[in-house]
DNA sequence: AGCACATGTTTTTTT
DNA sequence: AACATGTGCT
């Protein structure tokens, strides 16, 4: 392609941006505005057009998922893939501090420990240091530590907020779990940035080098960088002054792990000559959509008027659809994707479904699989996350780096190998005496006080059979080496022992799992064990997700970001999980909540389907919901209300619909979930009692104009029709 | 040390 | 409802 065509189709704030040449630059870029396009058109014109070196172009995505596509349309556009470097943060500075981790005092085969080795540090620690109580969850104690390292607080740096019994704790724990990452030769996902930025500023060279190197910086949903982040590439950037940062405010939706929206609100600030450039047509959605999200993001306080318009046509109203339970809103929505395929003419893979947590995905799942609808789940229950696959991972990652602690602990008796928690325990006292790995400790059993020699022998085993798998590495492939750790460690006789019925399927994962190496192999540049490790962590799910073949996609809110579909389904439209309850104090977190409904709201082209359920179970029991309060937000003319009737979808007129659906939400407060309304929203199955009949079951619900005509199913086996509203029942769960 | 059974906890989002 | 942790017994 040649120069001319880079830019031919653009609108002309596109071309703006993508001529910017030298300097600062913010693109503030809503919604479906082509900022994806803006990003790759502009790497391909600063080589193609301005010659610049693709080497010395640093382009920063938020998932690896967006790095592989705006690679591979760069090279579209250019006929050859270039050579710059396209990643996340996190990915750049894993690769940066391979080379430079030596100057830190790490070794350059560190680990990388995500959330779950992180806890389990943390408990160890709280373990060992008598701290173990129920006022301290490692959950929280890990949040609070990644919260101070995105501020690029040190362990020595932390200062306890007064008064704060967590906050005393922290003080303590805090610089243990920085030691102790240290002693494993591991970095936590929050290290990877701080550490990145600590060279920085300890080695003046080093930061020379790299931003000389990196002449060209751009960086994508600049809206969610943290101040680690923002540093990162303040150290890069701040002398040249190249930087491009493209990103919406309404979008920021990571304020949880750290993002922190004045980054892209102060960028005028940091650098006073910066071009700012708006692109505000939308490309993706049909007009109602873009009103409906707008209505509701209209409600956040804190936030600069922004007009979106789209020249794509109205389209068809928003639907809302209102159902008795969670598993109504499955039925609902396999019901609905029918329709769609069947009488509209929509594919499967034309279809995303969106839900605020994980844990929702379960009951759609169920469904789904009933009624045959192929789909496929992005996230949730990770794959590295199961527990096999995890022993084997570790067996991995000690063969790459001893040292590490969390792997360590996690195998040494798996499976048994008679070392129990006090042969453990002399081993971990050895170690912190002698200051060394708990590997190097029992590579030298008979230095560990009060170990016997039957069990000197025993940890000895496990020392060489970890020198056996290095070996295996240093001859073999990948593949070999995972071959070997199952017939070394016997690995799936264990499982048969153990997992009795779940075996088949654990040993199945095993086995995709092995899949999945040879597919790595086959890929990677070098594959090689340090490589795969590090993938293995940083990539996330949606980085994984197929959209090739055919089916229904599930995920949450969150990991949609930056997608788009024809058909979305947001489900879950209930105040308490969306918002979710756990905000309910902060009009801050409100507000995150509330850009999060934007995101999924305006990831629809087409249609857009909201849906909520009156009642749903949780934790085992059962808990009645009101509509959430984005519903209520949107712009009541582009609604049009849905309904499910014994198994078939009903349409109704929307202003009856809504105000029947907003009546409910007067009453008390509301988050509470109401336990006992004794009249309305019962539904088929629900247990009653009445004081003339006794107990019975509800056995069907029909809805009369305002109220609910219930048949019921007493003990004494008569049925009764009850009117909800007069009937003196009471609810049983 | 290891098993079987009982109890308690979780679900907010992710690189 | 699903999973991790704890207890008591062998």
């Amino acid at each position: 392609m040649n120069v001319e065509e880079i830019i031919a189709d653009l609108n002309s704030d596109q071309k703006r941006a993508v001529e910017h040449f030298q300097g600062p630059a913010l693109v503030l870029a809503g919604a479906g505005s082509g900022k994806t396009r803006v990003l790759t058109r502009r790497i391909a014109y600063l080589i193609a057009h301005h010659d610049v070196k693709p080497e010395s172009i640093l382009a920063v995505t938020f998932t690896n998922k967006a790095a592989d596509e705006m690679k591979e349309r760069v090279a579209e556009l250019l006929g050859s893939r270039p050579a710059s470097w396209v990643g996340t943060f996190h990915s750049f500075a894993a690769r940066l501090l391979r080379r430079e981790a030596e100057k830190l005092g790490y070794g350059s085969n560190f680990v990388i420990y995500d959330t779950s080795d992180q806890r389990q540090l943390i408990k160890e620690i709280l373990q060992d240091m008598n701290l173990d109580d129920e006022n301290t969850s490692p959950r929280q104690l890990a949040s609070r530590i990644s919260n101070a390292k995105s501020d690029l607080i040190r362990p020595r740096d932390f200062t306890a907020a007064e008064g704060s019994y967590i906050e005393q704790i922290m003080k303590e724990i805090y610089p243990e779990y920085q030691k102790r990452l240290k002693a494993s030769n591991a970095l936590d996902f929050d290290d990877l940035l701080l550490k990145t930025c600590q060279l920085f500023s300890e080695y003046e060279a080093v930061k020379n080098y790299y931003q000389q190197k990196y002449r060209y910086l751009l960086i994508d949903e600049y809206q969610d960088v943290n101040n680690a982040q923002y540093r990162l590439s303040q150290h890069l950037a701040r002398e040249h002054g190249n930087i491009f940062v493209v990103g919406d405010p309404d979008q920021s939706i990571y304020g949880f792990r750290g993002a922190d929206i004045r980054n892209i609100l102060n960028f005028e600030r940091d650098y006073p000559q910066a071009e700012v450039i708006r692109l505000e047509q939308n490309y993706r959605s049909r007009q109602k959509i873009l009103t409906a999200a707008q209505s509701v993001i209209a409600n956040n306080e804190s936030r600069r008027e922004k007009d979106l318009w789209s020249e794509r046509g109205p389209g068809s109203d928003i639907i809302r659809a209102s159902l008795d339970s969670g598993s109504q809103e499955a039925e609902y929505v396999s019901r609905r994707v029918k329709k769609l395929t069947e009488e509209e003419n929509y594919n499967y893979g034309d279809i995303g479904i969106l839900y605020r947590t994980n844990s929702q995905s379960r009951r759609l799942e169920d469904v789904f699989m009933k009624m045959k609808l192929p789909y496929e789940i992005v996230g949730g229950l990770r794959f590295y996350e199961r527990r096999e696959i995890k022993d084997i991972m570790a067996y991995l990652r000690l063969v790459y780096n001893p040292d590490d602690e969390a792997s360590f602990l996690r195998v040494i008796n798996t499976p048994r190998r008679g070392i129990g928690s006090r042969t453990l325990e002399r081993v971990k006292n050895h170690a912190s005496a002698r200051g060394i790995s708990l590997y190097q400790a029992i590579s030298r059993p008979s230095d560990i006080p009060g170990l016997t020699a039957a069990y000197q022998e025993r940890v000895k085993e496990f020392a060489v059979l970890v020198e056996r798998l290095q070996e295996i590495n240093r001859q073999g492939t990948l593949v070999d080496l995972v071959r070997a750790v199952l017939q070394e460690t016997e690995y799936e006789q264990h499982i048969m022992d153990r997992e009795g019925d779940n075996a088949r399927e654990r040993l199945e994962n095993i086995g995709e799992m092995q899949n999945l190496i040879r597919e790595y192999m086959q890929e990677a540049d070098e594959p090689g064990l340090g490589d795969f490790l590090e993938e293995v962590k940083l990539v996330a799910d949606v980085d994984r997700w197929d959209e090739s073949s055919d089916h229904l996609t599930m995920m949450t809110l969150h990991s949609a970001k930056g997608l788009e579909f024809p058909v979305i389904f947001m489900v879950g439209m209930d105040e308490g999980l969306f918002p979710h309850e756990n905000c309910r104090d902060s009009q801050e977190e409100i507000e995150e909540e509330r850009r999060l409904c934007y995101v999924g709201m305006t990831r629809a082209e087409e249609k857009l389907f909201m849906v909520r359920a009156r009642q749903r179970r949780r934790f085992g029991s059962s808990r009645q919901y009101r509509p959430s309060r984005f519903l209520q937000e949107i712009d009541e003319s582009v609604i049009t209300c849905e309904n499910l009737k014994r198994g078939r979808i009903t349409s109704e007129r929307r202003s009856e619909a809504v105000t029947a659906d907003i009546s409910e939400a007067d009453g008390p407060g509301i988050f509470s979930g109401s336990a006992d309304r004794s009249n309305g929203n019962y539904s088929r199955g629900d247990r009653v009692k009445h004081p003339e009949f006794g107990r019975g079951e509800i056995i069907s619900v029909e809805d009369e104009s305002d109220d609910e005509l219930l048949t019921v199913r007493f003990e004494d086996g008569q049925k009764k029709q009850l009117m909800a509203s007069f009937a003196p029942l009471q609810r049983q769960n």
